[in-house]
This record gives C-alpha cells, sequence and structure tokens, in this order.
DNA sequence: GCATTTATTTGCGTATGCATTAATGAATGC
DNA sequence: GCATTCATTAATGCATACGCAAATAAATGC
C-alpha cells in the first residue's frame, strides 16, 4: 500500500490531539491536576509543545492552567450543561433555519440523510455508542449546512466540552426514539425549505434533549463530571 | 484590609494585553504580517511569551500563526461581519430573554439604564466615540444579565472580532437614533418581565443595525477591515 | 533566455537551563 | 499548644540555543 505522504504533525499538534483523546477518555479524569512536566514526560516530549497545547486547549474550555496547580480537567456541572445546551439550541436551530433558507438539493443533503438512517439502524440494534456517533455526524452535518462558519466553530466547541459527560449519560437515558424523529422532522422541513419550521422543530429537539440530560444528571445527583 | 499590592502580572499576559491593544488601534492592521521575533523585540521580551500570547489570541480569532510566514492579523469580510452579526443577534436575543424571565429589580438594571442614558447624551453631543463605549457597554451588560456565562464569553469574542471595523463603520453610518430608542424598549420589556418582548425587540435591535453595516460596507466595497 | 538544480538564508519548533516565587514543612517564640 | 517566621522544595515563566525545513537566491545546464 501506499504510504501517504502524511504531513510531519508538529510535537504541539500531537499533543493537542493526544490531550484531548485522553481527556475524553477520561484517562485524565474531570477535576484532576497534572504537571505540565508529567504530561511532558507522558506524552514524550519537553514542556514547551506541552505549554502551547494546553493554552490553545484552555481556550477552547477544557482544562484551566493554574499556576503551580498544574493544568487542572475542567469538570462539568449541571449549570455548565444547561449553559452549553442552551447555546446549542440556539445556534443549532439557527443553522437549521439557515440550511432550510439555502435550499439544498438531495444530493447536499445526502450526508443528513445518511445520519439519520445511521441513527435508526442503530437504534434498531440498540447500539448507543453507534447511535452517539451518528447523532454527532447529524448535528454537525447540520452546522455546516448552515453555512456559518462561526456557528460550526462555536457548536463543535460545545459538543466537545460535552462529550465526556455524555458516556455517563448515553446509559442512563431511555432509547432516543424520539430524536430520530425529531431529527427525521428537521430534515424534512430542511429539504422543502421550510425555514421555520426547520427552526422550530430543531429547536424543540434540543430542548427536549436538554430536559432529559439535565433531568437525569439532577436525579442522579451528577453534579461534577 | 491590606492594601492590594498590584500583581506583577506575567509577560506573556503584558504580551496579549498589548497585542490586543496594537491590533485594535489599528496599529498592527489587518492583514499583515509580523515575524514572531519582530513582535517579541517591540514588545521587549523573548519569543517564548509572544507565542504564547499568540497562541491565546489565535483561539479568539484575532490572528493567525502560519509557520514562515509569521503571525497575521485577521483581516474582516463582509461575510464575517454577517457572521458575527448573525451570531450576536441570535446569542444576545437570548440573554435578553433570560434576563426578562430572571426578573431583576430596578436596582439590578441600574448599569443598563445608565449606559441607555449615556448613549442618549451622547447622540445629543454627537460624540459617537463615547456613543460607541456606551453601546458596548449595555450589550455586555445586557449579555452578564442574561447569566450564561458562555454566552458571554463568545459574545466578547465577536464583539472583539469586529471592534477594529467598528472605527472604520462607526463615522459612515448615519446617527444611531433608532438604535437608542431599540436599547429602551429592551430594557422596558426586561424590567416589566416581557420574555418574548425582549427576546424579539432586541432582536430586531441587531438585525437592523447588521442590515445597516452591512450595506455600508457593500456600498463603500469595503470587503477587507 | 528559461528551466532545473544547488546553495544559502531565514524563521520556526522545541529542548534546555535557570531565576523567581508560591507552597510546604521546620523551627522558633509566646 | 498555637501562631509566626524562616528555610526548603518545587513548578512555573521565560530566555536562550540550535537543528531543520521552507523560502529564496545563485548557479548550472540546455
Amino acid at each position: 500500500m501506499k504510504d501517504q505522504a502524511s504531513k510531519p504533525l508538529s510535537n504541539t499538534q500531537r499533543a493537542i490531539h493526544e490531550l484531548r483523546a485522553l481527556i475524553f477518555s477520561g484517562d485524565l479524569s474531570a477535576g484532576s491536576d497534572h504537571l505540565e512536566s508529567e504530561l511532558a514526560e507522558r506524552l514524550g516530549m519537553s514542556r514547551t509543545p506541552v505549554r502551547e497545547a494546553a493554552l490553545t486547549l484552555e481556550g477552547q474550555g477544557l482544562l484551566e492552567m493554574r499556576p503551580r496547580k498544574g493544568v487542572r480537567i475542567l469538570p462539568i456541572s449541571t449549570t455548565d450543561m444547561a449553559e452549553i445546551y442552551e447555546v446549542l439550541t440556539e445556534l443549532e436551530s439557527l443553522a437549521a433555519a439557515r440550511a432550510a433558507k439555502l435550499g439544498y438539493d438531495d444530493a447536499a443533503l445526502s450526508d443528513l440523510a445518511q445520519a439519520i438512517e445511521d441513527m435508526d439502524a442503530a437504534l434498531a440494534a440498540e447500539e448507543l455508542e453507534a447511535w452517539a456517533e451518528a447523532d454527532d455526524r447529524f448535528h454537525a452535518e447540520l452546522v455546516r449546512l448552515g453555512g456559518n462558519s462561526r456557528i460550526k466553530a462555536i457548536a463543535a466547541m460545545m459538543v466537545d466540552q460535552v462529550r465526556r459527560a455524555r458516556a455517563t449519560t448515553l446509559f442512563m437515558r431511555p432509547l432516543p426514539t424520539q430524536s430520530n424523529e425529531d431529527h427525521r422532522a428537521v430534515y424534512e422541513a430542511i429539504r422543502s425549505g421550510d425555514v421555520e419550521t426547520a427552526r422550530e422543530r430543531h429547536r424543540d429537539h434540543r430542548e427536549a434533549a436538554q430536559n432529559i440530560i439535565i433531568g437525569l444528571l439532577e436525579k442522579h445527583r451528577l453534579n461534577r463530571l
């Protein structure tokens, strides 16, 4: 097989990706502190690229650098979750409206349709991980179709911030059958160019999801994850 | 109480503040490239803190670090402006709605009221700079009252991104008398707890402002600033 | 002349070392 | 015993150095 001429990728970039992976996997757990030198050794590089990566991730709201205390992986509280979902609801609904207004044809909406199909399949097979992956894809694609690069970036950031928490909530919630119906309704609204329906259907969808998640967190007293 | 000693402030922090100042003042103009070593010399420090500052500012969307090309101050296109206003419209309207729902009393709204008064005074005296400053204050305070820290952070970021451009547009647009009426309407809606009115009045306000700005930019063919 | 190769320069990525200063523990006085 | 001061430790902030790759200039071939 021909080796892909992959760009050498700097240590700083590697550090960013590996730290993200460690955070999402829970290997660096929420609320934990880590010395720069620790992380550097762990990643097999010097402190410099680790610091640069940490600075970047701090800007993304994934961690916090506190002098003398080390790098702290930010935990997500119920309040944080509510804030994040509020932002996502608002910006994704706007993206849905914009997508509807832009009038995409079926071909342009194929990725969106595919994500929905995949969710249906995953749901039928009760494969929650696969469902979550397709759900991510649906939301990312929706935002992409909205055509506002800043909304895309902000939404991605917010999704990252709750990604860790989702591993916990995913298996606590009932099968998201309603969710799939919502997605389809949003898709249909976009497809038929119905701007306000797209916006409202998506808003309802996100608000419902938010209520379920927040409800679960409060019920199980999960205040920091 | 001991007299508070002003914290020594690290070079990285200084670099962040000074670079921001240089960008907003136009001293580092939109689209210009600057070597890390240049900037370091200019700020009287080594490359290390400059790089760290640049990384941070890159995360805020103010500049871009391109290997071998230097640090590039990001220009704002008409498209960017539209994107940013779209985000601001959406998130600030939400903040307005939330502020109305939270039911603040007059005392809690005093800063907001003050900003409005200041705008009126500045407008009467035709002091646009002072008006703009009070306008910033109004929007920042509104978002603060909304009580969602992420919305606050995102809005601040978006405002920063257009700050440079405003210096240009401020003197091109007609006196923003309508703007002041809008602010008052939003204030009243929040004060009387009228959630949907607060949201809609603010949305109208931002959309009107956006249309004026975008219109001006297109009319004057200002595609990069 | 023009294209292609080779040499040179330049800026960046990153390791390293050290001074500074906060945090920790030990020692001292009351 | 308890508080306070001092000594110790250790992590950070930052300057510095250097190899390497990209960009540019020079040289060579055609």
